[in-house]
DNA sequence: CCCTACGATGCAATCGATTTCAATCGTCGT
DNA sequence: ACGACGATTGAAATCGATTGCATCGTAGGG
């Protein structure tokens, strides 16, 4: 900046003016310095801007796994938003560690972003009280916690609706193979299924519960293991679409048919959802907005704005494809 | 700082010397410090930091698309090699955008970041000047440009390989789906696409050849025609693995199956293409590796080990799976 | 013709760290 | 007992921007 108000003949103060487009600036001095910057190149160090005004203008979104194209979609709504009014969005991976969950959280103390979009997931209790709350929103399964602002889907209600679709079908023996105990949106969604099972009348059998990861080999091995029961399921509700898939596929290595021996519900309608063979009946959330939701009040918050700081809860649909039909007779 | 320093009973110098482990500190005053620094729950401000030492320790990854698993799996290997450096990485998402390209470039000179990956991109004329080719890696279809380091992989090599493949099993009338003109790895595989053709004596046909997006929705279209065609094609080499599961859905629909009737040959073994029914034969890219790869390089040259600055090319692998078999009599 | 007020600009402090150079203190050798 | 030297520590400059306050020149009012 030394250099362009050199060249203009002005302070660096005057410069500032300029770039800033401050209404002080004569329009003679003003062309002077637009031209030192197009001869220069010139670019505003934001790292010494960033230090004096203790702002970034940069948000990061902190996801549990880049490589899931659920998240990522995520993001994408955060982006809309978050172009919308001249912010910028980076995005930090964890890969469900909690030590980089709090490395990526530190961004925010040491300013080099404004604040944080943590997508299903917890700052250590140390930095929670560091970090302010009107710096963080979070993208959760869970219920909103007080005096955070959360983004969340009722997952539970999600799973009763996926289940009561095949209670409708006819189906009595209803299986879920289910996400890692320790994930808030795989419990909730178990929740769910029990409770959706209590209100059709149907009784919960240990047998037909299985576990793991949200992932293919999950939903294979869970379906091996229901291959061996003298009594199978005519139906399964699955914590995710992968565990979906891996479900089909053992299940037609084993000789069935989807859906017209077996019926297969997923969670989330990934990409390929519509386009798997069967498509898959899933539930669908509602991803873009819930990004877009979280940057606008996370946006709102920092440029206090003055509009509430309320969470919201987004509604889910379920859709119903090919993967479930009629109970067998 | 300043207030540990107060607390400490010492001046800022020593507080940053204690905090840098320095050995020039007394056991005694860097207990003081450290004590100080526990109860206090300081971080060190890494903005201030950065604009003192000109460099963040941060370096960015610039994709074309987030939601693309393909690329997502790129970042987990720059992390691999980036953690290891005690580096941090974040990502920044163009949505194939070349302003937000050059917008997320720009970190590098602002300071907020200290090198760049770009997968699948440029930098505009502009900012080429202004960017030290040593902050910058490229992960690439295209050949390496010289001055420049570059990740890359032959995709013309790879294409050549699995239209020889279908060759093998007896193919004669083998189709192409590509991806946009625009995209350097698309027309890699187109190219590789014809010289297998030509390796293997057949004739180039304009009707076998259809294109568009990298999705889902190219390849049914594309599948839509070949169907309407007189002579339809036994094989379809597919420029990536969604295009060929838009494929292969769009043969069923048309009462084909896959592979008796028709084979169909993805690119870049994306989770789904091994789960997909049939699994998809296609063309394997080590794309942790090449993010390990290009984040080593990338980091050679920030910290000038010394090392060579070379580009590499890596190698791909043809999986075969369920999806191409013999050519129908 | 002088004073005031205002528009345009610049000086210098500031943000929070790192680092050079100088200062201080104690110890050791002669 | 004195000078030298090593070990600690601190003062101040620096990185590159922003901004409150002072300054300067000039036009307009009295």
């Amino acid at each position: 900046m030394a250099d362009i108000a050199r060249i203009a003949g002005v302070s660096v103060t005057t410069v500032s003016r300029a770039l800033a487009g401050s209404p002080l600036v004569t329009g003679e001095t003003q062309r002077r310095i637009d031209a030192a910057v197009g001869d220069t190149g010139y670019v505003v160090n934001h790292v010494a801007r960033g230090l004096r005004l203790q702002r970034s203008h940069q948000i990061l979104v902190i996801l549990p796994s880049i490589a899931n194209p659920y998240f990522a979609e995520i993001v994408l709504g955060v982006e809309e938003e978050a172009r919308s009014r001249r912010f910028g969005v980076l995005v930090g991976n964890t890969s469900g560690a909690q030590d980089r969950v709090d490395a990526l959280a530190r961004h925010v103390l040491t300013g080099s972003v404004d604040g944080l979009i943590l997508v299903t997931g917890r700052l250590s209790a140390g930095l929670a009280g560091a970090i302010a709350d009107d710096k963080i929103v979070s993208i959760s399964a869970r219920a909103p916690v007080a005096g955070e602002t959360t983004v969340s889907i009722d997952n539970a209600a999600a799973a009763r609706e996926a289940v009561a679709h095949l209670v409708a079908l006819g189906h009595r023996r209803i299986a879920h193979v289910a996400g890692p105990p320790g994930s808030p949106s795989a419990g909730q969604r178990l929740i769910g299924y029990r409770d959706a099972l209590a209100r059709a009348g149907l009784r919960f059998e240990p047998d037909l519960l299985a576990g793991g990861e949200f992932s293919f080999a999950t939903g294979s091995a869970a379906m091996a293991r229901f291959l061996a029961l003298r009594k199978r399921p005519t139906a399964i509700f699955c914590g995710s679409d992968e565990i979906a898939i891996g479900v089909i596929r053992a299940a037609r290595a084993g000789g069935l048919h989807v859906p017209r021996d077996l019926s297969v519900v997923g969670f989330d309608d990934v990409p390929i959802a519509a386009v798997y063979d069967p498509a898959l009946t899933t539930i669908q959330l509602p991803r873009r907005e819930m990004g877009r939701e979280a940057a606008k009040r996370l946006l709102d918050k920092l440029l206090d704005t003055g509009r509430p700081h309320d969470g919201i809860e987004l509604g889910y649909r379920l859709v119903v494809r090919d993967s479930s039909g009629p109970a067998p007779a």
